[in-house]
DNA sequence: CTGAAAGCGCTAACAT
DNA sequence: ATGTTAGCGCTTTCAG
């Protein structure tokens, strides 16, 4: 038999579908004892379930947030996810998990889905080519908290929590420099994305702090994978003048660098020094284990669904002229990939 | 201003729901276009969105699944997603993503959740402790597939997908025996969880048909984890005679021990043997290159949102006696971390 | 302290 | 070819 409704339960416990409501949701605390236990008795009895659609229908709220993440397969984004189920849990709401895969289409299909689904907030850890999804998001009022991306001028409700690449970028170099090495290369991450441009300008900028011209060192375009830090390698070994340190903008690439240069003969870090971005946790366990940058990556999470709460909260428009950010630190974590240039022979 | 709804189409377009309807769901083709094109227009002007809950309530439909996972961190997951995902997507499901680690108060407060929200239907790729939520989800008629569970006779809508461990499992043994060893150990998954003892199984019973008594391997349960893999080792040699093969349950338990052992100046695989079960793309990443058991992750997905499809689809009860069911093969995958056992000097 | 009734936004007969 | 109407299951004034 069919799932009974709200009505099946007034009709057999002999009350009207108001008293039932009502102690769902314990509003009205005056109310008999006796009824009350009665109806959960009933309810019990029942087997019954209230209806989530039907509630959101009426109330205009799903307890259901959009996360939008790059590729779920990149240890970097678990930790995310975890952070920020960690309080969407506490808080009763679920979590519609869109996995864009840097494909802007998968973007736009997803921010139509969750616009129909009337989630109630979005999270967006992705920022491919266009913020087009993020503004159709917001002007269909649903409140947007994005990680690294400065949103236009003209906002609605939305939150932004900033990496700040920079420092832990700067060290990274200062590293590499202090090392004495003086041929540098980048691996990026797709030059569409907005980090990866930031990432490699904060890179360049530090070394010519050093007086090393931006001209001189050479940058590839990767795709945050295994495969493209092989391919990057294979590119930068046929140079004239290979480099002797490597920046790669994600981890999984500097950990395809470091396999290729085994398979190729050279040793990491006596022949190549290395450094990576994000320290998920196989940073650590790779050989040699791999000096990175880290981010506070499940802070990230709990910070923007912590923000994009707020949102929800103050759904009486404050005057948000002013858009909540929030600024999150990187750092630079030596281990074994790095060491100081071999001496030229 | 708030959200148009169909009401608001209407009016200003001049004709009713229904029609309105009509247009959105291109039923009846029996329309003048002019009409159709009319109502198009305006639903471009107002921006207007349909309420997919307002949608769900009539249809009792949501176009959602859920998807419980037992570690999102795990990367054996992140494939698993995607196959799900990859055709989840193309029948317009959204997912919502259930995160259990390892726990079985998370579970039921996600199987809750679901029943609630009135997904359409869920995929469990984690069976802990009890059945206990997949009793709850399908006794709320809500179909249900899941991987490596043997359904209790009674069933409503489930069906089920099982790894074959036991093949690649005797292929892991052999290749053990084959290299001369002798003193094995397992470390093993949560031992609460099914598939943990299943492998266990499978490894002891095929080293007995070598003439390996269960009794003589170690066997030590673990959690699937770098760190289990570490404390288990550790464990293991403090022992007077150490074994000189270790099956792991989890790729992530094998590179811990291989990192650990590192430490610890062992060699790996001159000193010690390991095998991992997962083949996650990290294994071929490490140091060195992990043998282990592969899973048909992606695939796995895919069957498993498949035959919930089909589920969905015959809700016209056929006669569902027998649950429907798939195999999925194991495959050893021979790497750098075994070899033949060191003699004995 | 409890009930009646309206309404949330959409679809699906059933008219016309 | 299009309009009318009756729900879907719940919450929430407003009465009593």
């Amino acid at each position: 038999m069919a799932r009974p409704t709200i009505e099946d339960v007034a009709r057999t416990a002999q009350v009207s579908k108001s008293t039932v409501s009502r102690v769902l949701n314990d509003s009205s605390e005056y109310m008999r004892e006796q009824t009350r236990s009665h109806v959960l008795a009933v309810i019990r009895d029942l087997g019954y379930r209230p209806s989530g659609v039907a509630r959101s229908l009426t109330l205009k709220r799903t307890q259901t947030i959009g996360l939008l993440v790059s590729d779920i397969s990149n240890p970097f984004y678990a930790d995310v996810i975890l952070g920020v189920e960690s309080i969407a849990l506490a808080h009763n709401f679920d979590i519609f998990l869109c996995n864009t895969m840097y494909d802007p289409q998968r973007g736009s299909r997803f921010a139509d889905s969750l616009i129909d689904k009337q989630v109630d907030g979005v999270l967006v850890t992705t920022t491919s080519l266009s913020d087009q999804f993020v503004v159709e998001l917001v002007s269909n009022q649903i409140p947007v908290v994005a990680l690294d991306w400065t949103p236009p001028p003209l906002d609605e409700k939305v939150g932004v929590v900033i990496s700040n690449f920079e420092t832990g970028i700067a060290e990274a170099a200062n590293h590499l420099v202090d090392l004495g090495h003086q041929r540098f290369a980048h691996i990026g991450g797709p030059p569409h994305i907005r980090t990866s441009r930031r990432k490699r300008e904060a890179f360049l900028g530090a070394l010519r702090a050093h007086g090393i011209e931006p001209a001189n060192v050479v940058v590839i375009d990767g795709n945050m994978s295994f495969a493209s830090g092989k391919a990057a390698l294979i590119e930068l070994l046929a140079l004239a003048k290979p480099p002797t340190a490597i920046f790669a903008a994600d981890d999984l690439t500097a950990i395809g660098v470091i396999g290729e240069a085994r398979t190729r003969g050279l040793q990491v870090p006596r022949d190549l020094s290395v450094i990576g971005f994000g320290d998920v946790p196989f940073a650590a366990q790779v050989m040699p284990p791999l000096t990175t940058i880290a981010l506070p990556r499940h802070e990230i999470g709990r910070i923007m669904m912590t923000m994009l709460l707020d949102l929800l909260h103050n759904s009486v428009n404050l005057p948000n002229t002013i858009t909540p950010m929030q600024q999150v630190e990187t750092q630079l974590f030596i281990r074994e990939s790095t060491a100081p240039v071999k001496k030229a022979h």
